[in-house]
DNA sequence: ACTGTCTGTGCTT
DNA sequence: AAGCACAGACAGT
C-alpha cells in the first residue's frame, strides 16, 4: 500500500500476502490496531502531505493522491494536516511555535508548542548531549515552522512540567498533537489515567474498544511525542513488568515510584 | 489456539 | 443499486 500509495482491494493484499483475507483483517487489528482499509486511507493521506507540496494546485494533488474527489479529501484527510490545505502547501510557513528548557530536579526538558499546546517534549541527561540532538529533533518533527525561544511565555508551562517529572501532582497542560485515528484514541485514553494508578496496555486497549490490539496500544505510546503531558509513563504491562518508555526505564521506575508515594504529593 | 468459510450489516461509490 | 470491507459465529486442524 505504500508502494501504491493508498488502499489495496483486500483480495490484491491477501494474494500478496499469501493468506486469506480473513487472516489478514484480523492481523491487521491485532498488530496494527486498525483495518487494512482504514490503514490504506491513512497511507493516501500521508500521501497527499506530499503531493500538496509539489503539485501546482491543490486540486491537482488531491486528486494525483488518488482521492476520487475535492470533497472526499476534505473529508478524510483535510483533518489530519493540522492546517488548511492551501496553508500546508505553503510549508506552513507562518506557523509559528515557541519553545523553551529548562532543568528539573531530574533531567533537562525542552518544550515545543504551538497556539493550541505542547507538541513536542524532549527531554535529555548528564550522559547525553543536549543542544544540537535537540535541534535536530525540533527540525525532523517541524521543518517548516518557525521556532522561537521564549522563556518567559512557557514559564508556567515549564514550572508544570517540572513537577510531573519529580513525580508531583501537576495542573493538566494543553496538547496539540496530531496522529492516526487509533493513536488518538489512545492518547485519550492514557490522559484519563489519575495521578498516582497505572494502568496495563491490555486495560487501555479494552478501553478503547479495541481489545486485541495489545501492541498497538504499545506502538502507540511509542509514538507519543509529548511524555508527561500524555502520561504514557502510567502504562505497565499485565505481568506487573514495566514495559517500554522512550526516556528509558529508570526514568519510568522513578516516575512512577515518586507518584505513588503519598509523601510527596502535592 | 489458530485458521478459513459463511454471513448479515453498513459504508462507499 | 452494486460492491466491498468488516466482524461475529462456527467448524476443521
Amino acid at each position: 500500500m505504500h508502494a501504491a500509495g493508498g488502499p489495496l482491494p483486500l483480495r490484491e493484499l491477501a494474494d500478496v500476502t499469501d493468506c486469506s483475507s480473513r487472516q489478514l483483517q484480523r492481523d491487521f487489528d491485532d498488530v496494527l490496531g486498525v483495518s487494512p482499509r482504514e490503514y490504506g486511507a491513512s497511507v493516501r493521506a500521508m500521501n497527499a502531505r506530499h503531493t500538496l507540496r509539489s503539485a501546482d494546485s491543490i486540486t491537482d494533488a488531491i486528486y494525483s493522491a488518488g482521492y476520487g474527489s475535492v470533497r472526499a479529501f476534505y473529508e478524510k484527510a483535510s483533518r489530519r494536516l493540522g492546517m488548511t490545505p492551501s496553508d500546508f502547501a505553503a510549508g506552513a510557513p507562518q506557523h509559528l511555535q515557541i519553545r523553551s528548557s529548562t532543568e528539573s530536579a531530574v533531567c533537562h526538558l525542552t518544550c515545543v508548542a504551538g497556539p493550541r499546546g505542547i507538541c513536542l517534549l524532549l527531554h535529555s541527561n548528564a550522559d547525553q548531549s543536549t543542544p544540537e540532538g535537540d535541534e535536530l529533533r525540533i527540525r525532523e518533527e517541524f521543518p517548516h515552522a518557525i521556532i522561537e525561544r521564549d522563556d518567559r511565555a512557557m514559564r508556567d508551562v515549564m514550572r508544570a512540567l517540572c513537577l510531573i517529572a519529580e513525580g508531583k501532582l501537576a495542573p493538566e497542560l494543553p496538547v496539540d498533537v496530531t496522529g492516526t485515528a487509533f493513536q488518538t484514541r489512545v492518547w485519550a485514553a492514557l490522559r484519563e489515567i489519575p495521578f498516582g494508578e497505572t494502568r496495563t496496555y491490555a486495560d487501555i486497549a479494552e478501553e478503547i474498544g479495541e481489545p486485541a490490539a495489545i501492541r498497538a496500544v504499545g506502538s502507540a505510546c511509542g509514538a507519543n511525542r509529548v511524555p508527561l503531558t500524555i502520561p504514557c509513563h502510567r502504562v505497565i504491562r499485565s505481568d506487573g513488568t514495566l514495559g517500554g518508555f522512550a526516556w528509558g526505564l529508570e526514568v519510568k521506575e522513578d516516575l512512577l515510584a515518586a507518584e505513588s508515594s503519598p509523601l510527596r504529593r502535592q
